[in-house]
DNA sequence: ATCGGTTTCGCAACCGTTATCGATACCGGA
DNA sequence: TCCGGTATCGATAACGGTTGCGAAACCGAT
């Protein structure tokens, strides 16, 4: 830990100009292949590492795109992010991941302390933001993709499935099985959008038929198996006659799956469950469980180009609204 | 999206000097509330987010710290992750997470292009790097804490567990309760360095009571429920005398237990499990699998407040060498 | 009215790199 | 040998803020 290296250092060591140094550094051409060679090696030698700081401000580029999820721990946002990865591997763009804990409020925080650092590009969860959200997202002059969700107004570019077709679609497919008396467990609703517009679908789809949930829980906190595992078995006791049950999530699903084993109850018999996400989890369980598949990698991979395209034509590119289908599959618990 | 809209706008517009403008939207002292109060009314309206670059590079101060995982898939850095920023979040420090991908050349360009940012830390998980990495890492002028792992030779700070250590005890644990004919199943040792070392330091534990492994699988690729199913499924088709199998992740366990629970074997009576991470979805199954807890909140803290600490003494902090005890837990299945 | 001590504010000089454009070196052809 | 054209390089001015002072304004007390 000498002193700070600067480019200015390295191209006196070179004997060459700050400018000369600098392009070479960067691969840009007018310089000489000797030179260049020369300035690289002094400058491996020596360890510099460029001030990627000073080098935008001047550029007035950042080759970085700003994504903000609700939260890692949920396994369905990594997945997300490694369909933008894997597009964005060809580019010189990297992603910047940002965790907004499902708080709009935090989103805003969030989303302005990325904004302040003029990234490439902005790709977002959710088309539900506060006011000064949705004000930062128009203003600003990087592409912004609102992902995951199409059931709404987005600012801009929006790539997503519906989640009120989901929840309508499950809900077809449960009745079309003659299952009648259906509880739901979800998510608190306030935190998670696009799980209140799969329940609202879900409950319109068993309207159309003249129907109402047979019973309904909804919990805080991150989904998980435990979690699913209670509720399932608390839903049950207070309600034997339920024949089947839809959950906001896979990961609650497998915990109703893991209370039907542990209680003998015979699945879909007893009891059909149903899920959402198509979580890598699923595979290798006892049963394959129904779901509903949320397009992850596929709608990271595309957000991810309309940034890509963005860039090629300087933001004149017309607006993107990609909505995806997800897939049911029905598993063996329905 | 106007014109871009730059500090000067905002002081000429609030009748004051760029500087008295700076020093009100960053809260500096030196400004009359009255003053401060126009300002920020004033930016608020017009949607002025500060361009931090340039800020940064004035200031010479970025609050980000950089953290380098291999993974974000794989349960286990999200938790290590939310340690880091519940520290931070009491600070201005914000955490950026970079991804590896388990792989060294990667490991070295994510490092080189985050140092390139100026951080005010970086936490990098693991001990292993390339040579080009360690000089980087020994040259930085920021906090460097590396995590996860303290078998080996730190830059600078560290704070983890051993796993050699973690693996040994566990053949004890599984030697204790009479288990003789012992598998393991886990990565390929050259992609994860951690899982090599718990391998090393359970097959010292068994070498301690002159035993060896009774069967041995490899597998590359993330871990999943679906790949340890069907590799506890081959190895005890073609090794039934097995009496238990040690995992290295406890995604994989659970894939054991679900191939028990399938071809109808007693846990642990048939054939014991074990696993490691104490990982999140060990809860809520049908039996409690024996496990290895990691530490990963606490590592995550522990690291973050380092970080914080450097900054209060200017970098002139003592070396910090924490090793986190892991504890084992017997759960159900030994 | 004068004065010392605070507040409150603005000028100028940077921070480390890159864009721009002009200067120089070099090269083959006339 | 001289010339136009192309490689190669360097001086200078940004980029958009912030630090470090000094200046001005304000205050109550003398």
């Amino acid at each position: 830990m000498t002193k700070k290296l600067l480019l200015k250092d390295v191209a006196k060591l070179a004997g060459v100009s700050e400018m000369t140094a600098s392009r070479a550094l960067r691969g840009a051409p007018d310089v000489s292949a000797k030179t260049k060679a020369k300035i690289e090696e002094i400058a491996r030698i020596h360890g510099y590492v460029p001030n990627r700081i000073a080098g935008s401000l001047s550029s007035q580029s950042v080759n970085l795109v700003a994504v903000v999820v609700p939260s890692l721990n949920s396994f369905v946002f990594p997945e997300v992010l490694s369909g933008i990865s894997a597009v964005l591997k060809e580019s010189p763009l990297k992603p910047v991941v940002g965790v907004s804990g499902y708080d709009l409020e935090e989103e805003e925080s969030v989303i302005r302390e990325m904004l302040s650092w003029r990234p490439s590009g902005l790709i977002v969860a959710g088309l539900e933001h506060t006011e000064v959200t949705r004000r930062m997202l128009q203003q600003t002059d990087c592409p912004v993709v609102e992902v995951m969700d199409v059931d709404g107004d987005p600012v801009r570019h929006c790539v997503g499935i519906s989640h009120l077709q989901a929840g309508r679609g499950m809900a077809e497919q449960i009745l079309a099985r003659g299952y009648r008396n259906i509880g739901f467990i979800g998510t608190k609703m306030p935190q998670d959008f696009r799980a209140r517009k799969r329940f609202d679908g879900f409950t319109d789809g068993l309207a159309a038929q003249s129907l109402t949930l047979a019973d309904l829980e909804h919990y805080s906190g991150e989904s998980s198996i435990q979690t699913g595992r209670q509720l399932t078995s608390q839903m049950l006791a207070r309600n034997p006659r339920l024949d089947c049950i839809y959950y906001s999530s896979d990961v609650m699903s497998v915990g109703g799956l893991m209370h039907c084993l542990a209680a003998g109850l015979s699945v879909p018999g007893d009891i059909a469950l149903a899920g959402f996400n198509n979580l890598q989890i699923l595979q290798g369980l006892p049963l394959q469980l129904a779901t509903t598949d949320a397009c992850r990698h596929e709608i990271g991979e595309r957000a991810a180009r309309i940034i890509l395209k963005s860039r090629e034509t300087g933001g004149a590119e017309g607006l993107v609204f990609d909505r995806l289908t997800p897939a049911i599959s029905l598993g063996e618990t329905l």
